[in-house]
DNA sequence: CGGAATCCTAACTGATACTG
DNA sequence: CAGTATCAGTTAGGATTCCG
């Protein structure tokens, strides 16, 4: 596995600017719906999150979950039983989205409607 | 009343959650760019756009701005001297968004240090 | 059970050329 | 100036198969 640097030639403006970083990390499909999952329930097998989090390949749970746990938001503990269990469970720093992710959603419940109708309005031309 | 006329396939647990489609709206790699640009210096033309956000293609930023302007984000306006000139800026909605900007700016600076080092250990072994 | 490796297609993206 | 249209390269993602 490869790891992909950025060119980072440009963009002086935000390339890397830590918010644009964070939405890296947390505007991916499948990573935000992980933290919220494990935020709610707690620690979690694979196989939990695989059905709670419907429509996830397993290809790209375990790849979402690889980034979160590279990233320190997420931890990886293996019970060495047979067949072998896996718990993942958000960190310390992990936990600690889960306050963005509260203004996230406030900000979406308040305002996605207006975004709805804006939209609405502008296929309807 | 609440009810639900989802098609029910998959995605029970969050496909239409607000808070999601908020991140597939402002996680976009551009679209973060030109709402904190548009948010420190108010109106800007097309170009100005272009030479603040360095290293975006003219076809993504236009097609950011088409994105940002139908989900009533982004406001567009034409002036038909010649050349033409046109001007974006933020609708109130899009400054609302500041907000949680802020939030995500906040959490980023106090916690991206902390992701960097987690990175760098994971990546060490 | 919890993956890794492979293959293959659809989507995204950038470069280029052209236009009102 | 502010785009649109087109094409080619890259990548993301799903399906499948196999393994400790």
């Amino acid at each position: 596995m490869e790891v992909t640097e950025r060119p980072a030639r440009f963009d002086a403006f935000a390339a890397d600017c830590p918010s644009r970083r964070l939405l890296d990390t947390i505007g991916d499909k499948w990573a935000s719906l992980v933290i919220v999952a494990l935020g709610l329930t707690g620690r979690m097998r694979y196989s939990e999150l695989s059905a709670r989090i419907a429509g996830v390949s397993q290809k790209m749970l375990t790849q979402t979950l690889r980034h979160l746990e590279r990233d320190g938001l997420v931890s990886r503990t293996v019970t060495p039983s047979v067949p072998v269990r896996v718990d993942y469970e958000l960190t310390p720093l992990g936990r600690s989205l889960l306050g963005i992710m509260r203004h996230l959603k406030e900000w979406a419940e308040e305002h996605m409607p207006e975004v709805d109708r804006a939209r609405a309005e502008y296929d309807r031309r």
